[in-house]
Parts: C-alpha cells; sequence; structure tokens
RNA sequence: GGCCCCAUGGCGGAAUUGGUAGACGCACACGACUUAAAAUCGUGAGUCUUCGGACGUCCCGGUUCGAGUCCGGGUGGGGCCA
C-alpha cells in the first residue's frame, strides 16, 4: 500500500500550477468574469489562523466559480503602510521598509504553502511608491472637487503613538491598538467629505442585496441619518444666540437648561475671567472625543451664569452651561436640556439640582399619576405641562413645534447625520505622505502631479517621540510649486485605511504605471463580486470603501456605484486560553494536558488554569501558528478542518483534535482512490443499460453530490457540502462492488471521478493527484464542474413516514407521485398503523406526495 | 436603554423552509488485528422504559392534521449603537 506522501505531493502540485499558469485569469473579455477577493492581509510577519480561515473560504469560492466557467479574477497583496513597522524600527532598529518587505516574502510563502488559487503576478503593496503614488494623484483630485479639506479640529490624542485617531479607533475611551487613555488635543488635520455622500452612503445599502443584513444595518446606524430642527435661542441681557439642534422639538417646554461643547465659538467669551472654568476645561480634556468615551464619562457642567429664554413662552428662563457630554461636530455644537426625556440630560440635571419637569405621560397614565422612575422616559405618550401642545402624540407634538418655530421664523427643520469626514492625517512616518506643502506666501499648495510621487525619505531616524518626517533633517525643506519661495513639506501622512479603500481596483491593473488602471479593464473586472473578511470591518474599511468608490466615479476613476456587490463576514477564530501560577498568558504549546484531566506546562509540569474560550490574539496568547499546522498535516488537512463543523458566518474554535480527524480523513480519501482505481480503470465508457441496484445507488449519490456540494457552495455553507463529500466516500467504500461487473464498475469509476470533482474546491492538492491517478491526461484545475443527471435523482419509489394523529408510527415505501387512494390502502395495510388505530375511527386522512401521510384518529 | 441576531445529544453542528429531529464529524464505549500499544477496520449510542411504548429541539402559551421551524409572552447568551 503506497502511503499518501501530503508534503511531496502537495508540492508537486503546487508547482505543476504554477508552471502552467493555472490562476492567470484570460483576458478574454467576452467570457463571463468573476472578482473573488478576500480582505488582504497588513504583513505582520506570519499569517495567522484568521487569515488560513479567510483564504481557505474565498479559495473554494474561487475554484468552483471557475469550475463553473467563470474567468476569475483571485488576486493578493499587502496592507503594507502601518505603526507596527515603525514600533519594529524603534525595538529592533530595522528600516520600516526593510521589516515590511521581509515580512511580506515570509507571509507570501506561507500563503504559498496552503495552495491558493492565487494569481501572483498581481500582487501589490501599498508602501510601494508605484503604488501610492496614484493615490496621491486621487487626493488631489479630490482636492481640487471639493473633498478634501484642512481644518483645525479637536482630535482623539493617542499618548503612546503621539498619533491622532479616527473615533473608530478608540474603544471605550483607549486607543484601539495601545489601550492607553485618550486626550482631546487641537490640531490642523486633512479630511474628506465623507458626509457629502451620507445620503448616498444610505441609500445604496438597499442595493448590497448579497450583503450580510447585520453590515447594513450596521452600517446605517454608523451614518446615523436623523430628521429635526435646529433653531435660534437667544442669551438673556447680551448680543449673543446660538442655534441648537433636537430631534425631540416636541419637548421644548420639558426644557430646563441648555449646554454647550466646550468648542463652541461662544464659549470662551462666557467663561471669560471666570473661576472654576479651567478647572473644568482640564476634567473635560482628560476624556476622548469618541461618543461612547462622552457617554461613559461622568456628565459635568460649568455654569455660565447666563439665562436663555425659552423662544415660546418668555415666562421661562433657563440656565445656560457649558457641557462635556456636548459635540462640537454633531449638530449645531449647543443643546436643549430636556431632562425628563433624554437620559443624559437627566444625568446632568439631577447633579447639578435642575428641574426635571414631565411633559410626556406615557398611555393610560396622568401628569398626577405619572413619576420617573429614577431616569429619563424616552418612550411614546402624550403631551402634558405644554400649553398648545397638550394632549398631542409625541409624533403630532413634533410637527406641531417644527411648523411653528419656522413660523416663527426661528428656525428650520433640518436632517442631521451621526456621520462625519473622515480625518485622514496621521503624525507618522510609515504612511502615504500627503502631496502638499505649507507656503509663508501662498499657504496650503498642491505638489503638481508631475512631481509625484512625493517618495518617503529612506533615511530616518526614530530616536524621538512624535513623527519622524518632521523631524527629518532636509526631507520638509521644498520650494513652493506656485511661487518658487521656501516651504515645507506637509509631513503627516494617510491612514492607512486610505491605502484599502481603493485596492481592489489597482488589481485590475496592478503594473500600470501612468494611471492606477486601465478604465477598460476596471470596466470589466469591477465591482468584486464576491469579498470575503472579518466583520470587525463592517463600519470601517467597509464604509471607507464605498465612499471612496463614489469620490473615484464622480472623478472619473470609475463607472460603478459600489465596490463590492458581494459580501461575506466570516467569524472569529476562537481558542482555550491558559494562564500559568503566576497568572500569566500561555501559549498552547507551552500546556499539555495533565494526567488528572487537567493541564500542566510542558516541561515543568506545574499546574495551568484553563480559561474562557476566547478570540485568538497575541495579548492573551491563545494563537496558533498555522505554519506548524500546515508542515505537520498539510495545506489540505488543514483546509477542511477549518472549513468543517462550524458554518463560516460563526466563530470557529480551533482545537487540536479537529485537525488530526481531518489529517485521518485525507489519507483515508486517499486509501480510497488507491484502492479502487486500478479496478476502476477497466470501467467501460459508456454506461450500460442495465445497472446493478447497488451501482444505481452510487450513481444517484455521486450525482446528487454533485448537486448539493453545488448548492452549498454557492451559500457558504462549507461545513455542509464537507458532510456530504463524507457521505459520498463512505458509501464508496460501504458498496463493496462487483468488480466482474461492467456497471458496478462504470458506477465506482464515475463515483471517485465525481468526489475527486466536487471535493477539489477544498482539498485542491488530493484532487489533483486522484485525478492523474485515475489516470487522466488533464489536470483537474482546469475541468469543469460535473454535469447532474438530473433523471438520475428521481428514484421510482419514496419512503415516507405515517403519523397517526401527528406522531410517526412507520415508514412504508410508495411509488412516487402515488395517487391518494393507492397511498390510503398501503397505510392501512400495514401491520404497525392497523395495531396503533385498532378500535379507533379514523376522522381525516391526510396525504402529501412524497413526504408524509397523517391518520387523525379517534375514540 | 434602543436595534439586531442566537438557543437542537457530552461537544461542533444537520434538518428538503411547516412534513421521519439529531445528517456529517469530534469525544466516548465495546469488538477485530497486535506479545502490547499506537494506527487502522468494525459495532453501538438523545433520555427514560414494565421492551408495548413514553418523553424529547431553553421555559410558558397559541395557530395547525402536523411546529426545531410560524405567532404572543418570558429566561439566558452574543453583536452593534447609545
Amino acid at each position: 500500500m503506497t502511503r499518501y506522501n501530503i508534503q511531496e505531493t502537495e508540492a508537486k502540485w503546487r508547482e505543476k500550477w504554477e508552471e502552467v499558469g493555472a490562476f492567470t485569469p484570460s483576458e478574454d473579455e467576452s467570457k463571463k468574469k468573476y472578482y473573488v477577493l478576500e480582505m488582504f492581509p497588513y504583513p505582520s510577519g506570519r499569517i495567522h489562523v484568521g487569515h488560513v480561515r479567510n483564504y481557505s473560504l474565498g479559495d473554494v469560492v474561487a475554484r468552483y466559480r471557475k469550475a463553473c466557467g467563470y474567468n476569475v479574477m483571485h488576486p493578493m497583496g499587502w496592507d503594507a503602510f502601518g505603526l507596527p513597522a515603525e514600533n519594529a524600527a524603534i525595538d529592533n532598529n530595522r528600516h520600516p521598509a526593510e521589516w515590511t518587505y521581509a515580512n511580506i516574502s515570509g507571509m507570501r510563502k506561507q500563503l504559498k504553502s496552503m495552495g491558493l488559487s492565487l494569481d501572483w503576478s498581481k500582487e501589490i503593496a501599498t508602501c510601494h511608491p508605484e503604488y501610492y503614488k496614484h493615490e496621491q494623484a486621487m487626493f488631489l483630485d479630490f482636492y481640487e472637487k471639493g473633498l478634501a479639506y484642512r481644518k483645525e479640529s479637536v482630535v482623539n490624542w493617542d499618548p503612546v503613538d503621539n498619533t491622532v485617531l479616527a473615533n473608530e479607533q478608540v474603544i471605550d475611551g483607549k486607543g484601539w491598538r495601545t489601550g492607553a487613555a485618550v486626550e482631546r488635543k487641537k490640531l490642523n488635520q486633512w479630511f474628506l467629505k465623507i458626509t457629502d455622500y451620507a445620503d448616498e452612503l444610505l441609500n445604496d445599502l438597499d442595493t448590497l442585496e448579497r450583503w450580510p443584513e447585520k453590515v447594513r444595518i450596521m452600517q446605517k446606524n454608523w451614518i446615523g441619518k436623523s430628521e429635526g430642527v435646529t433653531f435660534t435661542l437667544k442669551i438673556k441681557d447680551s448680543d449673543m444666540s446660538f442655534e441648537v439642534y433636537t430631534t425631540r422639538p416636541d419637548t421644548i417646554f420639558g426644557v430646563t437648561f441648555a449646554a454647550l461643547s466646550l468648542d463652541h465659538p461662544l464659549t470662551s467669551r462666557l467663561t471669560a475671567g471666570k473661576q472654576g472654568f479651567d478647572a473644568f476645561k482640564k476634567a473635560c480634556e482628560a476624556v476622548g472625543t469618541s461618543e461612547a468615551a462622552i457617554e461613559q464619562a461622568e456628565k459635568i457642567g460649568f455654569d455660565t451664569g447666563y439665562k436663555i429664554i425659552n423662544p415660546f413662552d418668555p415666562e421661562i428662563e433657563i440656565p445656560l452651561y457649558i457641557g462635556n457630554y456636548v459635540l462640537m461636530d454633531y449638530g449645531t455644537g449647543a443643546v436643549m436640556g430636556v431632562p425628563a426625556h433624554d437620559q443624559r440630560d437627566y444625568e446632568f440635571a439631577q447633579k447639578y439640582n435642575i428641574d426635571i419637569p414631565v411633559v410626556i405621560c406615557p398611555d393610560g397614565e396622568s401628569k398626577e399619576s405619572f413619576a420617573l422612575q429614577g431616569e429619563a422616559y424616552t418612550d411614546d405618550g402624550l403631551l402634558v405641562n405644554s400649553q398648545f401642545l397638550d394632549g398631542l402624540t409625541v409624533n403630532e407634538a413634533k410637527e406641531k413645534t417644527m411648523s411653528k418655530i419656522e413660523e416663527l421664523g426661528i428656525g428650520t427643520r433640518t436632517t442631521q447625520y451621526r456621520l462625519r469626514d473622515w480625518g485622514v492625517s496621521r503624525q507618522r512616518y510609515w504612511g502615504c505622505p500627503i502631496p502638499f506643502v505649507h507656503c509663508d506666501k501662498c499657504g496650503v499648495v498642491p505638489v503638481p502631479k508631475d512631481q509625484l510621487p512625493v517618495e518617503l525619505p529612506e533615511d530616518v531616524s526614530f530616536d524621538k517621540p512624535g513623527n519622524p518626517l518632521a523631524h527629518h533633517p532636509t526631507w520638509k525643506q521644498t520650494t513652493c510649486p506656485s511661487c518658487g519661495s521656501k516651504a515645507e513639506r506637509e509631513t503627516d501622512t494617510f491612514d492607512t485605511f486610505f491605502e484599502s479603500s481603493w485596492y481592489f481596483a489597482r488589481y485590475c491593473d496592478p503594473r500600470n504605471t501612468d494611471l492606477p488602471y486601465n478604465s477598460e479593464k476596471a470596466d470589466y473586472w469591477l465591482g468584486v463580486d464576491q469579498y470575503i473578511g472579518g466583520v470587525e470591518h463592517a463600519v470601517l474599511h467597509l464604509l471607507y470603501a464605498r465612499f471612496f468608490t463614489k469620490a473615484m466615479r464622480d472623478c472619473g476613476y470609475l463607472n460603478i456605484d459600489e465596490p463590492f456587490t458581494g459580501l461575506y463576514t466570516q467569524g472569529m477564530v476562537t481558542h482555550i486560553t491558559y494562564k500559568d501560577e503566576n497568572d500569566k498568558w500561555l501559549f498552547p504549546t507551552q500546556v499539555q494536558e495533565g494526567h488528572n484531566g487537567g493541564y500542566v506546562m510542558v516541561d515543568a509540569g506545574t499546574p495551568v488554569t484553563a480559561g474562557r474560550v476566547e478570540k485568538m490574539s497575541k495579548s492573551k496568547k491563545n494563537v496558533v501558528d498555522p505554519e506548524d499546522i500546515l508542515s505537520s498535516y498539510g495545506a489540505d488537512a488543514t483546509r477542511l478542518f477549518i472549513l468543517s463543523d462550524s458554518p463560516p458566518d460563526r466563530d470557529l474554535e480551533w482545537t487540536e483534535n479537529g485537525v488530526d480527524g481531518a489529517w485521518k480523513y485525507i489519507n483515508r480519501l486517499h486509501k480510497i482512490f488507491i484502492e479502487n482505481i486500478e479496478a476502476a480503470k477497466n470501467a467501460p465508457e459508456k454506461c450500460p443499460d442495465k445497472l446493478s441496484d447497488r451501482a444505481l445507488e452510487l450513481r444517484r449519490k455521486a450525482h446528487m453530490t454533485a448537486r448539493d456540494v453545488a448548492q452549498d457552495f454557492d451559500n457558504f455553507h462549507m461545513n455542509k457540502a464537507v458532510a456530504r463529500l463524507r457521505e459520498l466516500s463512505n458509501m464508496i467504500e460501504s458498496h463493496r462492488l462487483d468488480t466482474n461487473e461492467v456497471g458496478d464498475l462504470f458506477a465506482l469509476r464515475e463515483a471517485l471521478a465525481y468526489l475527486a470533482q466536487c471535493m477539489n474546491p477544498i482539498l485542491p492538492h488530493l484532487a489533483e493527484e486522484a485525478w492523474a491517478l485515475m489516470g487522466n491526461e488533464t489536470m483537474l484545475v482546469f475541468e469543469s464542474w460535473p454535469i447532474v443527471d438530473e433523471s438520475l435523482l428521481k428514484t421510482d419509489s419514496v419512503k415516507i413516514a405515517i403519523q397517526v394523529n401527528g406522531k410517526v408510527k412507520t415508514t412504508i415505501h410508495l411509488p412516487r407521485d402515488a395517487q391518494e387512494e393507492e397511498a390510503k390502502e398501503l397505510a392501512l395495510a400495514n401491520d404497525d398503523i392497523a395495531r396503533a388505530i385498532d378500535g379507533m375511527n379514523l376522522r381525516k386522512f391526510i396525504y402529501v406526495p412524497n413526504r408524509i401521510i397523517n391518520l387523525v384518529v379517534s375514540n
């Protein structure tokens, strides 16, 4: 018996595929295209299990679509800019570029060992000037079009990384990477006007039918469209006034204070020289700018001493505060405080002993009976204590108040979005330089396109904290493109989400030096038919890429509205966590099972505590290195395990047992082919007219497998596809066919061929090997999906269950599509049924052809 | 607090979308092979049972000839937003 030499065989086929260029799509544009893309990796140095899952999934899709006759593009590249490269530079004194390119070549090798059907000729790295020069040009076009601008703004400042963070990068008030408490800081920043596209980004979500519903909902919430009203409030005894925005104008008579943002233009004037303000300001600055951070922080305010007059009732005077929970970027930077019906206002009012009058009562309550239960009441109800609004519903009152505000000429209906413009400036070296210069005379001047790319300097020092580009002795010194006098380069670089916002388009024509891509190629290949990646990018990357696509379209780069017509988000890979006696995390490789069922350290034998099963993360050390798995079990077994059992959108728990089981199955499959192939070679070309029952059954199973596995792949039910492959291989093994029977031999060979073809997207190496063992001259990688003979799938007789009063009693065989009389006769003739209904009256006979019989009986 | 999702054997998960619940696998038990073990192969298994059956898809109720699937209420878990 030939043992399956996994390493050797897998390597052999990978070389062969490369040799024949199996995965370079044809430029034949008459063929129907299919663009499969997985989110490209950051070149951290080694692939992790999440990558393995992501790329295994994508590869199934790519290989399956190829077999279905599509012209498939399946490229790979590197999201190569980012902070870890700089940290490595600081820690190991290696240049970020050198570190990055070394990582890329290591990871490329690892990915290649997975046997993915990638077209490596299209590989890109975003840190390469040939890549980023195009996005610099794009940025200039965006600027030209008014989509890029510069403004001073309060930013989330990460004091450890010394950089600005986007709100999405602030988690629980801490930097997403460093975990350091985020500070507020004012800086001049570049912004992209994503808000110009808020409505389109929202509305087009409806066109993304092949996106997960939850991602669309997340984006919808993120954009956060709301309808409300903006109106003016006058400050008593002054010439000052300001605008507030509210979605709850119905609660206007519940207003008992107003609050301005710390960054509101009036704030400094209103607080000038007032005691305690500086301390208050300091306290505010300790908190980040994200809504979540502000929400979690204690609500604090500073009483300006000024009063506001209610526009509907001059009798009502309310105090004006500066509030730490009022955001300058949202609405107008000022709010009307309605403590009874807004939770934040409620907390604020409690702290400062401000009145909390109820103006909305739930149905069935009166203003006398209703009292707040320690929190704001935000549900529906009827208006009370509200003069001309009394008795109206919330919606009626909103409508009436807004009309009144417009009548009085003090405000207008307004649509607001939670979405804010995208700040793209980062004070970092390892990113794409922003192609602008600062001139004392001319101000901010774009670098002319013929001078692009603005390249990063190679000699760079990370001795000092902060931005190395700003510290560089000469790099920033330049002349003004406009007046020729001395000027300084912009030293900020782009947020790395910039590169990943258009890379999918670059793949269409990655070696084009003049243009980002040839537009005919882009027209043929875009959009991406199937995009696959982690759900953690549901709002960040995916929203930015959608925005970029629309902005690029409007700047003449593209002719599509959406980048990704199909999206699949995979679940996380989890693993049990371990800690040692000193409460320090341990790698799974440091742990083994002890004799008493617990866990111990591999060498020391000291006890280990097993913790929760959690997402694999370096900080908790509950990671496995795919390279170890790939080298000991092979690519097919690794791919098989990661696709078995769990549906891809759910979390997958990595277990050592699981991979082992997959590996055993690979060997069993190999054995099945080896054992049967010689016999199968004697099979006739054509199917004989007469087949034994077993042969027929096997043929049926093979065709059913081809049909169902295809359906499973279409629906990303990879786990079900694996189960069906196992069923087919189980049947081949258990049906000891008669090797003297030509019919049996035909069925056997067909089943083996179908098995190889159907398992190919998951187990490409073994499938290709099996195909060759069967004596085929062709390569399986170029073969089509097996043909399904529908007539085979219809059996003459069907097994159906008979129920009595809804409970299954037995099953019988009936001719397919049998008439009711026949079914009834056979059902009643059945011994089990006769016994079950003995002495009862048959009230009703339910017969669903080919499905079920139900006898309704009673005494 | 709001919106959304989920709940099936010891475990991961199937179930033709209202029609035989537990496919396929992991772990387990027993048997074969072996001096022995590993590997491999075979067999078994939802629970209870008086061996006739009865019960069983988180809990309570409803619709239906028939509910894991649909509806109402609850409990528990997860995600996003606040």
